[in-house]
DNA sequence: TTAACTCTATACTGAACGGTATATAAAGTC
DNA sequence: GACTTTATATACCGTTCAGTATAGAGTTAA
């Protein structure tokens, strides 16, 4: 093997799929190697380290999951039309969260682990500078809202929270084969209930 | 040091306060002993391995949440009282988590990283027997509602989720200092929202 | 052909890993 | 006090850890 596109990629995917199964720690370099049928000093000269391949595995994906949501997650007021205003935001976004977990599902188990990874674990810092991008947009996004939505406002962060916590809980759903669809139905129903409550 | 529970104690503590900061597999028995004071023998003796620590931390701290949400988390009907009804149920049990992650918030910081634990994890066996009982309880509160609500009907499992969901979130932000308290108020707030939406 | 650069390997490093063998100290019982 | 049981230690085990030194293969340009 002496393409180094391949090279880098096949380290890449077998890094994905075993840190997505058992966790950064818990995952050794000589189990990537054996993984990517290459050596360790292959894999120490593209990445430098173990840590070098997590980061630039999280520089990959977060990169796409963030642009996803970078794209989708600018609100402009429309608060005459229900369905033209908040509403389709969420929709919207809610759907790229949905799409991306489908497309890159163990990426995405990454993510739900991240979420609540413990502060002293020795990648904390290298996940916090892609993971949070993501919170950072919507927290974003509620605060334009809450500038239009009076009865929205100083509950920005909460929602914010909540919100990604109710869709993270539904890819999980589904990532555990839960729930057998992520569609742009499951999304509206989501949406719904996030903004109506349970008996709407 | 003698003294058996003092012992058992102190290693349980010192185990809990490192798996918190840094999971399970990067803590070594080592680091357990030296900040217990103790030297590995000792830990065997008692514990017999490392995973028998963990098995035990968790039996210790999981007994109480999970009768905790037990007792609080039982239905009974009362559909034509609003305060009598569902509302007080989920703001008592929402109280109860919250009275839980200030006891306990170290153990409450691994409570929601074994939310998303990759199932590969060598502790996911462990972890899953006493983790998931608080699901169930949940589940099974949603069920009994959604036989008097006939709107939460074949909800449950979602609703069931996305309630845990928004907790875990809330109690996230508080451990992490984004929000300072967690009392009764903070519960109502949740609770009305998780069951009215954003606007109300 | 040679030199320089890129890429991949074998063999190795010292430290750390979870756990163990054995001795001994401490506590309990008769 | 003698004996038994419980509790704690020193020293050790084989394996695994992330990473490294060095050699050699392949490619390209002069």
């Amino acid at each position: 093997m002496n393409n180094l596109t391949d090279n880098k990629e096949n380290i890449l995917n077998c890094a994905l799929s075993l840190f997505s199964q058992k966790g950064y720690e818990a995952v050794s370099v000589q189990e990537i190697v054996s993984n990517a049928k290459i050596t360790k000093p292959t894999l120490y000269y593209y990445f430098k380290s173990k840590e070098g391949v997590y980061d630039k595995l999280l520089i990959k994906y977060y990169t796409q999951l963030n642009s996803l949501i970078e794209k989708v997650s600018h609100y402009s007021a429309n608060p005459d039309s229900y369905f033209e205003d908040i509403y389709p935001i969420l929709v919207n976004v809610t759907t790229s969260y949905f799409t991306f977990a489908k497309e890159t599902p163990l990426f995405y188990r990454m993510v739900l682990a991240n979420q609540y990874m413990p502060k002293s674990s020795s990648v904390y810092e290298i996940m916090k500078k892609y993971h949070y991008i993501q919170h950072d947009l919507l927290l974003k996004m509620f605060y334009s809202m809450g500038e239009i939505h009076t009865n929205l406002k100083n509950k920005e962060q909460q929602l914010s929270f909540s919100y990604l916590g109710i869709v993270n809980t539904y890819i999980a759903l589904f990532l555990s084969d839960k729930v057998s669809t992520l569609n742009c139905e499951k999304a509206k129903e989501l949406v719904h209930q996030f903004m109506h409550g349970i008996y709407a």
